[in-house]
Order: C-alpha cells, then structure tokens, then sequence
DNA sequence: ACCATTATTAAACATCGTTCAATTGACATG
DNA sequence: CATGTCAATTGAACGATGTTTAATAATGGT
C-alpha cells in the first residue's frame, strides 16, 4: 500500500495517465473506471481526486497526449516526402495509421462529451488548431492562387473529409477490409479534391 | 399505476422508443436512463426488459428509426433538385441539415458502442447501406467512364467526407459558426471532390 | 517528544443496468 | 358467480459507477 510521500503529486499524476493509457488501449475507454484507475496505480479513488478534478478532468489530459503523439507522428513523416502534393497526402496517411495504430485513443477524442454542454479548455483547442495549420500550409503551397479564407475553408473540407472516413472505417460501417483499403479510399478523397481544387478559379469554393 | 393489458407489447414498445426519442432530443443520448424512461411512459423497468432485451437493444432500435428518418428526408429532398451534380450536391446538403436538426439522435448512430464488440445488426447495416446506395447512384451518372468499384470507392471517400464535417462541426472543432458555413464547407469539398473525379481518368482512383 | 500538516484511506451517497421472486389483475372454466 | 390459472407488472436486490468527506496515519518542523 502507498504511503505518503512515496510519489509526488506530479509523479501520480504521471502514472495515472500512463495507466488510464494502458487500459483505454487494451480494453476501451467504456473499460475506464476511477476504481479501477487507481488500483492499478497502487492508490485508492480518492487520491485520484486529489491529483485530478474529476474524471472528465483526467480524460482531458489523456486527450491532450494523444493528440500530442498524433501530433508528433505526423510532422516526424512529414520529413519523409517529397513536394507540396506527396507530403499533403502524407498528411492524411499518417492520420489514418494513427487511428488504426491507437484507435480506442484516436476515438476518445472525439467522442468524450464535456458535461453541460462545456466546451473544450483552450489548451486543447490549440492542438486541433496545429494540425489543421499543417494541412492549411501544405494547400496553400499547392493552390497559390486561392484567397487565404478559401484555404482555411479547403483544409476543413478536407481534414473533416479524411476524418469522416476514419470514423466510418473504424466503425466498420465503410465495409473496408484492412487498412489498405481504408488509405486508398483516403487517397481516392484527397486526390480527386486536390485535382478539383487546384483547378478551380477564385470564386469556387 | 399501469395495469395488466392497459398497453400492448407492441404498444409499449412504441411509446418506450418515442420517449426515448425525446429524452435523447432534448437532454442528450447521456441522460437516457432505464428508470427514467421507465416513469415516462408509467412502468418500471421491470417491464422495460420484458419489451427489449437490454438497453442496447433499446439504443438499436431508436439508431433504426432515426435512419429511416434520415433516409426519408433525402430521399424527399432527391424531388427537389435538377441534374446529377445538383442531386448529388443535395445529398450532401440533406445529410448536413438532418444532423443539424437532430444533433442527438444522429450522433448516437456513430457512438453508440455494442459491448464485447459485437457487430451491428443486419438489418441496421442495411439501412446504412440503402444510402450508400443513393450516393453511388449519382456519382455512376456523372462519371459514366468509372468503373462500378471506382464509383463504390468514390462513394465511400464522398460520404465518409460529408460525414466527418459533420462529425467536426458538431463538435465545434471546425470553428464554423451555424449550419451555412457547414453547408459551404460540405460543398466545399463535394464540388472539388466531382470536379477531380470526373476529370479523371479510369486508374486514378 | 510532540505537534501541525497533509497524504491517504475507507465508507458513504446517489445513480446506473439488470435480474427475479412476489404480487396483482384479467380471463377461462366450472 | 366463484375459483383457479396465467402472465403482466412491480419493487427490491445486486454489483458497479462517479464523487465527496470524515477519519486516520505518516511526515517534517520545533
């Protein structure tokens, strides 16, 4: 049994999310209790509490570290490619590996309701924010004669596409067998709207 | 208090599901609760469980009646419009303002979880595929020289695209403000996604 | 050695999904 | 009309959930 002082409030917390981390992988986010927390952790559901507000709280946090590793994972393949239109698609492969390598994470992000309709810390908000900027960054060099606005709005178009796809693949409602087949619809996505965008005058949206 | 053959099963079935529509439309799929329903439509639970086999059970049949809600809505909708493309856009537009309409009731499809990961029920898989249907209905008339697995796969990138903006606006991650910048996002990416695919040539899929 | 501080626990609360023995009402039979 | 059968319905029970909090125990300072 853990006595005092035996981990630091910071150190808890630390193995805490690490645990949450384990079991969501393994068993899904359903599977996540604070009970069941914290006896992995060595603590009773109490001190839990004292390192986080609720769990809410705590699924927060755990959200923020994915996105972060989703994060990383990406700008780390974005070094991989060559050419404003290969690493675009990069872009989305990337995405959808992820949610195939972690989706039970990858789902949580989405799918955790804030209680009373509160909406998402700004902290947390900046980590979406990031990502659509890279896919922003990649259009912009691709279709240079399109406004910045229209940009923003084509990088949401997309982004949101490549994640529709994702969500229905992993829901299984797609019909698709493997991962593969889930990048090639992806690409199917991302290459016929690139195409469609580069091509298209400044009032088409 | 109710009493003996006051209602049907079917009956009770029937005014178990339509409350829970209306718990779920207002209050969210969270505040759906076996003993609440119970006392709105004046039983217990007991008899909950004599009419559905669990709450999941329940959960399936509601996701099935939103379906066909969703499904007559654009099949409604498909009167109203000129030419494949302009359907086809429709398509798109129908879904957004359906989910728009019923944020609750659409979300649950997607996020209700199935325990131990059983997989949907045929007759509800089928439902999802009736509108799969649609999409690749419109898209055979636009790109006559696709083959048909080109057009199942250009259905899927489309619809899983539309759908994924939904998902994100919802969600508020889009930073859209209300349904038109949604609708212009949708159209965004429907109208780009054709302009590519019809342009392109048989292997670029 | 004692005290003040505080980390940690364990029990409590309300609610959840689910089950099931007990009850109660309706209907058929005599 | 009385009686008995049957099933619809109840309500209590079970284990689990998130969350709070009074009690406890261990630590560091004086």
């Amino acid at each position: 049994m853990a006595r005092r002082s035996d981990h630091s409030r910071e150190e808890i917390r630390e193995m805490a999310l690490t645990a949450a981390e384990e079991i969501i992988a393994t068993q899904g986010h359903q599977a996540l209790s604070a009970r069941k927390l914290a006896s992995a952790i060595g603590y009773t559901v109490g001190t839990l509490y004292l390192v986080f507000e609720n769990l809410d709280d705590l699924i927060l946090q755990v959200n923020g570290r994915t996105l972060d590793r989703l994060y990383d994972l990406i700008v780390a393949d974005q070094r991989h490619c060559d050419g404003a239109e290969a690493c675009l698609f990069q872009l989305g492969h990337s995405y959808i590996r992820f949610a195939d390598s972690e989706p039970h994470a990858w789902q949580m992000i989405f799918e955790h309701r804030l209680a009373d309709d509160r909406e998402a810390p700004d902290w947390l908000r900046q980590k979406v924010a990031r990502m659509f900027a890279l896919v922003e960054e990649r259009l912009a060099q691709l279709a240079a004669q399109h406004t910045r606005p229209e940009i923003a709005q084509a990088a949401r178009a997309l982004w949101g596409g490549v994640h529709g796809i994702c969500i229905l693949a992993i829901n299984q409602t797609l019909g698709a067998a493997g991962v593969e087949s889930v990048q090639a619809i992806t690409h199917s996505l991302m290459s016929n709207f690139v195409k469609g965008f580069v091509t298209a005058s400044t009032d088409t949206q």
